[in-house]
DNA sequence: AATATTAATCGTATATTTGCGATGAACTTA
DNA sequence: TAAGTTCATCGCAAATATACGATTAATATT
């Protein structure tokens, strides 16, 4: 097997935590899970009159909120009701926190 | 002014978190990172050596986490030594933090 | 001075992301 | 049943990201 970038495995870690940050990367995606996250939970039609973007880029961006996990939709007709996906969430929570917990007590070099 | 996603002012900490989040959305990143976490420091050389990708490809990722602020390259000629942003990496931290901070006691109705 | 090492940048190809308007499916209400 | 509401998806355009090899500038070594 070649050995390029395409052959990489990254750690299962690794590959959830960019799933993650990648969610988290859109500004907007972030105003939607802060929205969502003092809401507990909010319907499309509340974030389309919040947010000053079109309908269809909205869903797209809770498509993508979705697929990576962060939030979950249920279905209460006709409308759909998102909140966080707790479970996801607090791994994600988890994931980042390990990034950031190492000891700075020996980076001292620079 | 029309009101289209073109003209939204997000929060400076919604943009600055969206920034460091895409920073630590591929998982290349993520490892260089982890390595410099480590490591305390590192040269170029040394993630040629660790990653199978082409130099050019890790010097561009390098080049997106130091635009980012996350790391911070040193010169030492020939070469250049890369350390973790002290400054910037606990700021990251403390945005991450912000996200996750909620109290999910009454996030129930899901 | 000539050669080697280091690491950024350029040029290029391909894939992904972001945004919009339009459409359509599912369900409600009049 | 007809009209309205809700929200996902399609189709498209533009921007951005990812990867590579080749080149270049800076410095070190012989």
């Amino acid at each position: 097997m070649e050995r390029t970038a395409q052959n990489i495995d990254y750690t299962e870690d690794a590959a959830q935590t960019a799933r993650f940050a990648k969610a988290l990367s859109h500004p907007v995606r972030l105003t939607i899970l802060k929205y969502l996250n003092n809401q507990s939970c909010c319907f499309t039609t509340d974030l389309v009159g919040v947010l000053p973007m079109a309908q269809s880029t909205i869903s797209q961006h809770l498509k993508e909120l979705k697929e990576a996990g962060l939030i979950q939709g249920t279905i209460d007709p006709p409308k759909i009701k998102y909140c966080i996906n707790k479970e996801n969430w607090l791994k994600a929570q988890a994931l980042f926190e390990r990034i950031f917990k190492k000891d700075f007590s020996k980076i001292d070099c620079c």
